[in-house]
RNA sequence: CGGAGUGUAGCGCAGCCUGGUAGCGCACCUGCUUUGGGAGCAGGGGGUCGAAGGUUCGAAUCCUUUCACUCCGACCA
């Protein structure tokens, strides 16, 4: 294509309110034009960039077997009510009302819509497994959409859905799509890492998250040094941490009691007055646990004093839809102690979650739920039902699995795989006749591809201070021909030639024809990103022309007539 | 939802305090020159100043209401 023909607005100026590289350079570009909050046109380049992503997402899955389906974008609350998620969705789903006073939801996800389809058409087990997917717009309404593409409340998405009989297929076919998940970001050129993960407001059981590593992530992954562990810090775990090494008889061994600790409300203080390290005391955090039709209660968690609540796990102890903030005021209203809480004798009625940790330990301090007072020399319960993982994995704790240590990375989260089991199939009736005739619910996998947030991942991994550099099968253009002076006739002329054997050759080729002068075509061609740039110009009097790698900016010259051959060999 | 802020030309902004003909840079159009790193000169087009109401002889400017957007936080496949 004619760069002269192509609406490609780029901009020399920062746009005030992006922050992160893909978001600054995908305006800049051109690829991309906003339009409100979390909402974004796509421009031509942007369009074709969308495009060839979504093409390697299609081929790869079409491949492995999975068919291509369009489901409505608009789809009835009813079936929301069925699963139970219209609720517990939140005020995520955008709601709205037809002229007849029908409520519908834009789909943010279609478990609802794709399990209402198979009801509908797959009765036998013979039918099964199979695996639908789509490519289509999802909606969102993001509380705080940013970052561009990053987190937009309009997005493009694949969504895989896959049945089976029973659990061991739909296992198989989790394994399968983990392999297959990992081809399309390997083709697509992204580094990034497989982790396990929490599986939020989709529910299932187990989950995996597809991270590409980058700074600007919004996720932080704990990934071991010694083995191949690697997990989202929501769903992180680790081996039991250790408490302090004592000297043989140093270690700390109390009477069970009450002791007066004024002004010790919080962690600090309280290892302070003990000299103790906060390893032995018994940290408690309340929050507010919001459940269906707005019912909501305090629940305590009770942890380590060295560690800190992890709020995804907390909540799913809690079976809560959402843990908020509570007040002073509220607790104290609710016959609690701040400062001083502990799990035993509390009032009535509170619900409370201990750290597995904690479990079977002994010579604990803790809140005696008395003003001014902490019980010391405490023993744990078993309370079984009352243990949970509770708390954030740390930067330098140990590997449950290798020992090795653990750190922090971060990612951007653009795949997500779900073992659903009969969550969706279950309460929307979906079932089919097993091989003795027998009803049974279908077991499902879910899967899911951020597409227009993998433009913003593929960028964030693969940028300089000038601009874009994309890679082999996401760029909008493998070459770019740049024309120094379209005025100068037989750099002009060479340039068309040029042009016209890529064509000829199958190359998805941009010519820039435009009367520009050299500077701004160059630092287009720098901003747009576009794989390999051959600058017709100067050198075309000794018969040459300069190739430029766009990633590394190097530069050959070439002479025409190896040009094309050296061009075909590496796009 | 809490805190902060911004809405003036396609984009980035000044003007507002102290009311009196709506400006600057970039971009755009025309002409000439220039052409290997975001050119120069000359001329030109474009804005119901987010919206509604009020005060006033007169409102971008003061007052009230409202909408939108952005940032920080909480939250979030």
């Amino acid at each position: 294509m004619r760069f002269s023909r192509l609406l490609i607005p780029t901009s020399k100026e920062v746009p005030s309110d992006a922050v992160l590289p893909s978001h600054i350079y995908l305006l800049r570009a051109g690829y991309i034009q906003s339009v409100g909050a979390g909402l974004y046109n796509f421009l031509p380049l942007g369009k074709r960039v969308l495009d060839r992503v979504r093409a390697v997402v299609k081929e790869e899955l079409d491949r492995a077997g999975c068919q291509e389906v369009d489901l409505a974008f608009v789809t009835p609350a009813e079936l929301w009510r069925e699963s139970g998620r219209f609720e517990k969705y939140g005020k995520e789903l955008l709601r709205f009302k037809d002229r007849k006073e029908n409520e519908f939801v834009l789909g943010p996800t279609h478990e609802e819509m794709m399990v209402n389809l198979v009801r509908q058409s797959v009765k036998s087990y013979k039918q099964l497994p199979l695996h639908l997917y789509q490519i289509k717009t999802k909606f969102r309404d993001e509380i705080r959409p940013r970052f561009g593409l990053m987190r937009g409340r309009e997005f493009l998405m694949e969504d895989g859905y896959s049945f089976h009989k029973d659990e061991e297929d739909m296992k198989r076919e989790f394994d399968h799509m983990e392999a297959i998940y990992s081809r399309i970001f390997t083709r697509l050129g992204l580094d990034f890492r497989v982790v396990e993960a929490d599986s939020g407001a989709i529910g299932g059981s187990g989950s995996k998250e597809f991270m590409v590593l980058a700074e600007s992530g919004e996720d932080t992954l704990v990934v071991c040094d010694g083995c191949d562990y690697g997990a989202n810090i929501e769903a992180a775990t680790r081996a039991p941490k250790e408490g302090p090494r004592y000297e043989e008889g140093e270690e700390p061994v109390m009477s069970p009691g009450e002791f007066h600790t004024p002004g010790t409300t919080t962690i600090e203080a309280l290892a302070e007055f003990f000299r103790l390290d906060p390893h032995h005391l018994v940290k408690a955090v309340a929050k507010k646990a919001l459940y269906d039709e707005g019912r909501e209660e305090i629940v305590l968690f009770f942890i380590r004093g060295n560690d800190e609540l992890e709020e995804t796990k907390a909540c799913n102890a809690a079976g809560a839809n959402e843990l908020t903030e509570v007040t002073e005021e509220e607790l104290r209203a609710a016959g609690l102690t701040p400062g001083y809480m502990g799990f035993e004798g509390l009032p009535e009625g509170i619900h409370y979650y201990i750290d597995r940790e904690l479990r079977g330990e002994a010579n604990l301090i803790m809140g005696a739920n008395k003003e001014e007072y902490h019980r010391v020399g405490v023993q744990v319960p078993d309370l079984s039902e009352r243990f949970a993982d509770l708390v954030a994995v740390q930067e330098g704790d140990r590997c449950a699995r290798c020992g090795g240590t653990l750190r922090y990375t971060k990612g951007i989260e653009v795949g997500h795989i779900f073992q659903l089991g009969t969550r969706y199939s279950e309460p929307l009736g979906a079932t089919f006749l097993d091989e003795n005739g027998k009803a049974r619910p279908f077991v499902m996998g879910t899967y899911g591809i951020g597409v227009s947030r993998l433009l913003a991942a593929i960028i964030e991994q693969h940028h300089d201070e000038r601009g874009c550099i994309w890679t082999r099968e996401s760029a909008p253009f493998a070459v770019e021909i740049i024309v120094s002076n379209v005025k100068k006739e037989e750099e002009r002329e060479a340039g068309e030639r040029l042009y016209r054997q890529l064509l000829e050759a199958g190359v998805e080729v941009l010519l820039d024809d435009r009367t520009e002068r050299f500077g701004p075509k160059m630092s287009d061609f720098e901003l747009m990103g576009i794989p390999y740039g051959v600058v017709v110009g100067k050198k075309l009097a000794e018969g040459t022309v300069e190739l430029i790698t766009r990633d590394g900016m190097v530069r050959e010259d070439r002479s025409l007539e190896e040009i094309v051959p050296v061009l075909l060999e590496r796009v």
